[in-house]
DNA sequence: GGCTAAATGCAACACTATTGCAATTAGCTA
DNA sequence: TAGCTAATTGCAATAGTGTTGCATTTAGCC
């Protein structure tokens, strides 16, 4: 919700300004990632004009809090939806309609991790993305 | 190696060009990933020149055929290292000196299969790059 | 309402990536 | 081995993405 995310803003000492709640508003009203040029183009349509460097600037900053995420896959930006894991960044991505669903399992990190260790490696950081088809999608598919 | 590539590219109709082997060569040695202008420094370093272009062009068709990929969390692109995992895409990065070693694993690969599942998500392709130390650095890093 | 640090907009720039086309070349054939 | 031709490369132009410094504006505080 854009009401958190500017409280939680405001409460790291950051202002609530129009810019960032129209990108946060943005980022709340869609599932797909979204380039700092395609936030640019919804606000345009609207008749709300962000000079691009803003927009890269204000998403910087969201990432930097963990409210929002840059999918890799894409290059896009999603909203954080989740209670953010330490050192884990988890996409589903439908190749179909582009919707995303962020998740986190604290046992596949483990299984990574083992797994990683016994290849001599020590993990800090996982990132994963799947790319296959979201359920509303899949049923689609089926028939 | 590069003679296996070469190889690889001719059996598919592609030619053996000197831009090709130069680039492949400069893969083959370096176990980080490049941009393509990160290849094209270190060829004009040893006088041999290509234009960028070449080199972006070459680096898709060494994608296309799995002989190299693309690492999304630098944007570099590394030579494949394996027999290729079909549908599956995964490295550790080093975060001290930059080392990338390509992995894969069907154990893995299941157990996320099965944890999308469960969020009604089917999955086709698995992503993920985990980053933190190698064995060297965390060696190193201990004392 | 005024003050001030923070944030934004702007202009310029740097870097990354793509396109169309002319020149070159690898691999084939005679 | 020389000539042929399609594939490949280089080049120039352009488009797209991301960054910087600085003047102007604004949110949050008094
Ligand atoms: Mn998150
Ligand atoms: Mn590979
Ligand atoms: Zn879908
Ligand atoms: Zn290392």
């Amino acid at each position: 919700m854009v009401r958190d995310s500017i409280r939680i803003l405001q409460a790291q000492g950051h202002k609530a300004t129009r810019p960032r709640k129209l990108v946060l508003e943005v980022l709340e009203e869609t599932e797909k990632p979204l380039s700092p040029y395609d936030i640019q183009g919804i606000l345009r349509a609207r008749g709300k004009y962000l000079n691009h460097v803003t927009i890269y600037r204000i998403l910087d900053l969201l990432c930097s809090l963990n409210l929002a995420h840059k999918v890799l896959s894409s290059g896009g930006f999603v909203k954080c939806s989740l209670d953010d894991i330490e050192g884990c960044h988890r996409f589903m991505v439908c190749q179909h309609c582009g919707a995303i669903q962020e998740f986190a399992d604290k046992g596949l990190c483990q299984e990574e991790n083992e797994f990683a260790r016994n290849l001599g490696f020590h993990t800090e950081y996982h990132l994963s993305e799947f790319s296959g088809l979201c359920s509303r999608c899949y049923r689609k598919w089926l028939h």
